[in-house]
RNA sequence: GGAGGGGUACCCAAGCGGCCAAAGGGAGCAGACUGUAAAUCUGCCGGUUCACGCCUUCGAAGGUUCGAUUCCUUCCCCCUCCA
């Protein structure tokens, strides 16, 4: 099975350019090719994986990945697939959100090159309306999807700052292209215009070699949400300080039966052939979920290594096992589960419930922690608490050192002594 | 520069002198059901308080009034049309 093939099996095609020549082309020598993340977070999400799957199947057949920051284009904001006009960060937070980010690509995919697009975007305006915006003909970037569709909505528009991102990111592609032979961008799907932007101005910049384009389908849930995507509701981060193993592994196994198969695709390195066993068997017992299981179990593996996984699938037994009368603290070492540290003084001398939910992050306010045990959501140790005004004390610890906190039905957190 | 429309809680959107912490919808949270699912149903949904209440909030700052989200002034921002 060809590359292109087994990627388009998997999902991870929506659309490329000429698919023969790519094909030839992901056939032949091995090439460079480049995916650009936005730093606008502190942390890649979810749905960053999906990019990153194509980038791992890429270098697995020998191809070599760059990832590049968008610190230049950053400071811009990329206008696509966003109905209105992005708020401007400022430089500082923008370095240490590509840092970051960095970071997590260096560690995701190994072997990668990571640059950051500053370096080679601090040109002078002239030379950029000469260079560069001379090969672009306004007429083209008027007929962009992202753009039009930001002209057509009365409401909002769009700034003459966003309305040029496209041209950078075009500009991005051209000079790799120039400097370093890289002669395939790939990405998500709303990237489709940036990319072939850069194509077009790589060609009439004469930059010799054709360059191709490869994007990924845009993930929605079986449900019609969005994936991942801090639009709205709760994201996925991949920082495990920011979602924690527990609560990324839980995400997983919450994946509807319909996007199983999908997501085993998309999200893991399993084969095809072993895939199709485990949806037969999944299908054969859905109430078992070990689709779920599967899958929670090789993204978190994959994102935050093995051991946190492992960790992850003991806590979901442990912490869903009811009684909690015989853990020990090793029982609770390692599971990935948010914790909170506490000097055994002051859990001694007995801390309002209240207080403990607010500084443990399950409750926003004194107000939230009250409701929250009002209806029923409260529980320590896996007993329900029905009395607000109740205060946890040493008698209260579950283990040695550990006492479990838990909020609805599967938000949980451990209160340390130390 | 001119004319008109608009800025309300996480988002959309009513309200247009007191009954407004502010209708409705969405999102979110909790509960029931269940498979830690989907769909559905119920409750909650600024802060603080056991509660009465009190505090902060309707673009910003002033003002009128016993009392303003609602009236007036100035300012900021967004959209449409004209130049």
């Amino acid at each position: 099975m060809k590359l292109l093939e087994h990627l388009a099996a998997r999902g991870l095609v929506k659309d490329t350019t000429d698919r023969h020549a790519l094909n030839e082309l992901l056939a032949g020598a091995p090439i460079l090719f480049y995916c650009g993340f936005d730093p606008s977070g502190p942390s890649l999400h979810a749905g960053s994986l999906v990019p990153l799957a194509l980038m791992t199947w890429l270098a697995r057949a020998g191809h070599q990945p760059l990832a590049v920051l968008g610190g230049a284009t950053g400071m811009v904001g990329d206008p696509s697939g966003k109905s209105s006009e992005r708020t401007l960060l400022d430089a500082d937070e923008l370095a240490r959100n590509a840092a970051a980010v960095g970071a997590q690509l260096a560690r995701l995919l190994p072997g990668a090159e990571v640059v950051d697009n500053a370096s080679w975007t601090q040109m002078r305006l002239l030379e950029f309306l000469r260079d560069v915006g001379k090969h672009v003909s306004v007429n083209s970037m008027l007929a962009k999807e992202s753009v039009r569709a930001r002209l057509e909505d009365r409401e909002q528009g769009i700034s003459y700052t966003e309305f040029s991102y496209m041209l950078l990111q075009a500009w991005d592609f051209a000079h790799l292209a120039r400097a370093r032979d890289c002669r395939l961008q790939v990405g998500g799907s709303d990237q489709w215009g940036n990319i072939t932007c850069g194509i077009d101005l790589a060609r009439r910049m004469g930059t010799g070699a054709q360059l191709h384009a490869l994007v990924t389908p845009l993930l929605m849930t079986a449900s019609g949400e969005k994936f991942g995507k801090s639009e709205a509701g709760t994201s996925v981060w991949l920082d495990p300080a920011m979602t924690s193993p527990y609560a990324f592994y839980q995400y997983w196994l919450g994946a509807a039966d319909a996007d199983v198969e999908r997501f085993l695709l998309l999200f893991t390195f399993i084969s095809l052939h072993e895939i199709a066993e485990v949806v037969a068997a999944h299908d054969a017992d859905r109430a078992a979920r070990s689709g779920q299981r599967r899958l929670a179990r090789e993204v978190t593996s994959w994102v935050h290594g093995a051991d946190a996984a492992r960790g992850a699938g003991v806590a979901a037994q442990v912490l869903f096992g009811g009684s909690v009368d015989r853990l020990t603290d090793a029982d609770l070492a390692g599971l990935g589960v948010p914790r909170s540290e506490f000097p055994r003084a002051e859990l001694a001398a007995g801390i309002p419930i209240l207080d403990l939910l607010v500084r443990t992050g399950l409750a926003d306010s004194r107000s939230a922690a009250r409701r929250l045990i009002t209806q029923g959501g409260a529980y320590v140790n896996n007993l329900k608490v029905d009395d607000p005004a109740r205060s946890l004390g040493l008698a209260d610890l579950a283990t040695e050192s550990v006492l479990l906190l838990r909020a609805g039905k599967k938000s949980f957190h451990l209160v340390q002594v130390i």
